[in-house]
DNA sequence: CATCTATATTGACATATGTCTATGAGGACG
DNA sequence: CGTCCTCATAGACATATGTCAATATAGATG
């Protein structure tokens, strides 16, 4: 789940051919990993937080959730190759990766001048 | 699930602020919508297919499937508002909803010149 | 009206998912 | 070295989800 989610150069989108079930495979754990509430929560601030990265204790402070259900999203997240992970110290921080969220902007803007 | 995702004229970006936690789900459930690889892939057939259409008995065409998961698989995007239809004689026809996708494409690019 | 075709709904069932508690692992620090 | 502190993993459990077979509904057509 690091790799880009589309084979090659063509860059994309949901109109330009059907898309095949490897491809549509991939792709759904990535939309996914975006299908929880909490999970877009923290995806929202790890990204709007300063230096772009959060640590899991800026998290867990944020929700009524346990520590180990952040903990669990956050992985989720990872394996999506949505976020990054770096540990510190005692401190793990996580970002998130413009690439990844550029690729599904892209995927999910349909050509302008589509053919009616 | 028909009106836009976000309150108002903030076009917004997760990284902008903190998704509120309303927020969160109305997105939640539409982003769920497409973590499906046949949900997907209907999608992408639908948005590719001549006329910006496809009737269902294109769908179940394209699938080895059963007839009622596909009816289920488009009332779930249909409830997301990323399908409406439309019924002419006999059959039902399905067509994107490119506001939708545009919404989602904002919210996923990140500001550019985002501060780091 | 009877019937056929296209699509939707219902109910059942196996699997996936989100959450928790309990516990483990990696460093800091006295 | 022992003890905190921060985070991750494991296991359990209730609910959600994807699929199917069976059936219902809507419109066309004889």
């Amino acid at each position: 789940m690091r790799e880009p989610l589309e084979p090659d150069g063509c860059e994309s989108s949901l109109a330009r051919e059907p898309l095949a079930a490897g491809q549509a495979g991939d792709l759904a754990r990535v939309f996914k990993a975006l299908g929880d509430p909490v999970r877009l929560r923290i995806l929202s601030i790890v990204a709007g937080h300063t230096g772009g990265e959060a640590c899991v204790c800026d998290l867990t402070a944020a929700f009524e959730l346990s520590q180990p259900t952040i903990s669990h999203h956050l992985k989720v997240l990872k394996e999506a190759g949505l976020l990054t992970s770096e540990r510190r110290a005692s401190w793990v921080y996580y970002r998130v990766v413009p690439e990844r969220l550029a690729e599904l902007s892209a995927l999910l803007s349909l050509p302008t001048g589509a053919v009616t």
